[in-house]
DNA sequence: AAAGTGATTGTTTTG
DNA sequence: CAAAACAATCACTTT
């Protein structure tokens, strides 16, 4: 098993895998997940209810709120990211006939 | 086949 | 413009 569970995911190390350049030709980027969509709508509240707040604030508050809700209520995020993973889907098929 | 690994995704704010 | 905290992911890779 790898680590525990969050907290540094990926990277056996600690170094921040900032951004790494594509080995792939094509590259097809993942499709997004569920935290993103869940901060695209709370972004304007967390910060609506947290003026003044800074960076990493927001950030931290931002992800206590997403588990705050229960699994059914980021069930409309997790939708969205499954659906965005079909996206990807499409990416990696062209990805893998151009390879070829 | 099973396990793991890495790469990626988007947001926030600030200098 | 880039960077960290925040979380998910999950397709691909390797054994």
């Amino acid at each position: 098993m790898p680590k525990e569970t969050t907290t540094k995911r990926g990277k056996t190390d600690g170094k921040v895998k900032q951004k790494r350049a594509k080995k792939d030709p094509n590259a097809p980027k993942r499709g997004l997940s569920a935290y993103m969509f869940f901060a695209n709508e709370q972004r304007e509240n967390v910060r609506e209810e947290n003026p003044g707040i800074s960076f990493g604030q927001v950030g931290k508050i931002l992800g206590e709120r997403w588990k705050a809700l229960n699994d059914k209520q980021r069930v409309p995020y997790e939708t969205k990211a499954a659906t965005d993973k079909k996206r990807y889907e499409q990416e990696k098929a062209i990805y893998q006939a151009d390879s070829d």
